[in-house]
DNA sequence: GATTCTTGTGGTAACGTTCCCACACAACGG
DNA sequence: CCGTTGTGTGGGAACGTTACCACAAGAATC
């Protein structure tokens, strides 16, 4: 009943308890070749008795699978980050593969030694998305590996899964217009950022089309954090006049970190300032009042990114890039300006 | 210039370049034994040049220690997880080892799944959030690990960590009471859940100290999730009569989705209703009011655990258990009765 | 000058798989 | 009756390491 402590079932002592060699195990295992069912039955037998698990060190040291994929992410502990990762891990799951996960906190060092720990550790293939600088260490990572976000265009080559930035952009900037706010003001994120290139640039692109100079709206750049987005609001309400505000921020956190900015200088939301956010995170229900919002499809994204890894690794054409469509979450903290009179003043939820 | 495309170099690839065989290739990578400095120069150079980095799957084929530890604990996307994931993967990188990360939500059969993944990925050990009926197959992890959270007594003889659960309850009840609450309603988990137990058990040790029956206290149960803390609340509001109503949940989770079903039912917190939470999640500064709270410090609970790991694993003097101290974050969702006149309302942030 | 000790080095056997080749045996066609 | 085909099986080699043992050459000891 009480087996030895330590040592674990190997193929050889299920061979040898079924009386058969390990090849033929091995093929039972496999489902490969052909098996008499005798010899079928022993195997099964033996390995349900020995509690045997293959040894993945083993088998991705022959095969040269490991059957590890990694995914480096800027924060596990941003919410959207996290749906991300979830939503690999799940579809992972489904091919009996394990995800390696790494915070690189948009520090290219970092994500360098993360790099390096995933060869090492000989995953299959990476899922990456990329600090700003660090494009020669991709470039030298050796494994198959899919980009997420929007620095798909650095690397012409390899396929990409993220949010249609350019149509979520244009869904931001029309509610904002619809609703009377046709020049916000935009809090992004640092320079060195891909992400935050793209996103200037459509919303550039969406103000020509209209005829409007772009140069018009006001900009501030702050950290992708709550905190980021407290103190990009409070310089943007420093610059601020009398007139109602609306802002257009880079990702919820930030335009979280502004609604409590503008709470703190006294003003209200959506009365003085409005706030539009992007990125759909679970904790924009909660404010008050509710974030409005563009969200991305963060579960699905994750999902397609190892889809595509698996099909990069396996050798199969290319999938290339692909853009998720983004839908706008209505809550409460746009002001109506189209209507005159009265503000109306949309309920949180 | 341009390399081999696919082949990845070897230790053998080094000692050739370097002119010593692998033996002296491998003693000055680990830094054992005596060395001339012309043969470590050279082989250090020859690393250089090939790119070479040790392949962990053959390491830990050889060495039996793959360098690979699991967590699984129930949702990645619960912003205490992935803090308490946060945590393990800074403290495991520090020591160069990579972490696989599993989300259970709550359902045994995925844990077991994921168990037996770990297994076979041949992982040094885990750090894992049981869920309550999975003790067999933890019984027959067979590998070294540590438990996370309060289901540390079934398992007398493995390490755990955790928040202090009786000093956190008692800090909660202490506000509770210190503001007039004294019989607050309490929003638990489902039934099968350890730490509702422990929580519960607390509560009732607290009222018995206070000469207080706890049976006076209004029980509901839901799961862990913001819509479980919304039709939990649902549920007490229908109960209540027209005094205040002070509820304390489980988690932060449940309280927000409290904090949904009070405005849904048109009524005010902290006004007409009080809502004391306990994990102390980042969302929970964004609600309005802003959720008063009980801190648990998810993050060093992830550094923690996977210091006792490595201890488990190394042999060490096992550690036990350790509870953390939790912290009361006062924001504004508790009403305070104690002042007569003019309910006094807290601000929020 | 023979013995022992140091210092540096090389060779080789595992670790647990998978893959390929070889072989035994039966059945079959000529 | 002998070659051929088919079926099921066993026996290695290889994957990239590490751990151990052996050994050469010079230094130190008596």
């Amino acid at each position: 009943m009480d087996k030895k402590p330590l040592r674990r079932a190997t193929i050889i002592d299920v061979a040898e308890r079924a009386g058969v060699s390990k090849s033929t195990v091995a093929r039972v295992l496999a489902g490969s070749g052909r098996i008499s069912d005798e010899a079928r039955d022993s195997v099964l037998k033996a390995v349900a008795a020995t509690g045997y698990e293959p040894n993945h060190l083993a088998v991705g040291m022959r095969s040269g699978r490991s059957g590890l994929l990694g995914i480096v992410i800027p924060d596990i502990t941003n919410p959207f980050w996290a749906e991300v990762a979830r939503g690999a891990q799940d579809r992972a799951a489904k091919d009996d593969i394990s995800l390696l996960v790494f915070s690189s906190d948009w520090d290219a060092e970092k994500e360098a030694r993360h790099l390096r720990a995933l060869r090492r550790a000989r995953v299959d293939g990476a899922i990456i998305n990329p600090v700003a600088d660090s494009f020669d260490d991709l470039g030298r990572f050796g494994l198959p590996f899919v980009l997420i976000g929007s620095s798909a265009e650095r690397f012409p080559d390899t396929s990409s899964v993220g949010s249609d930035i350019p149509q979520a952009v244009r869904l931001g900037m029309d509610v904002l217009t619809a609703r009377g706010h046709a020049a916000p003001a935009l809090l992004l994120g640092p320079r060195s950022r891909l992400a935050r290139a793209r996103f200037l640039r459509t919303v550039h692109e969406h103000c020509v089309e209209r005829d409007f100079d772009p140069a018009a709206l006001p900009i501030e750049e702050a950290e992708y954090t709550v905190e980021g987005g407290r103190q990009g609001m409070a310089r943007l309400l420093a610059r601020k006049g009398s007139e109602h505000l609306a802002v257009f921020a880079a990702n919820d956190l930030m335009a979280l970190g502004a609604m409590m900015a503008v709470r703190e200088a006294g003003l209200r939301c959506p009365e003085d300032v409005s706030i539009l956010g992007f990125d759909g995170i679970p904790a924009g229900a909660f404010s008050w009042p509710g974030l409005t919002t563009i969200e991305k499809p963060g579960r699905l994204i994750g999902v397609r990114a190892v889809e595509g890894l698996l099909d990069e690794i396996a050798g199969r054409p290319e999938h290339g890039r692909v853009y998720m469509p983004c839908r706008l979450i209505e809550r409460g903290s746009l002001a109506d300006l189209s209507v005159p009179a009265p503000v109306r003043v949309a309920a949180g939820r």
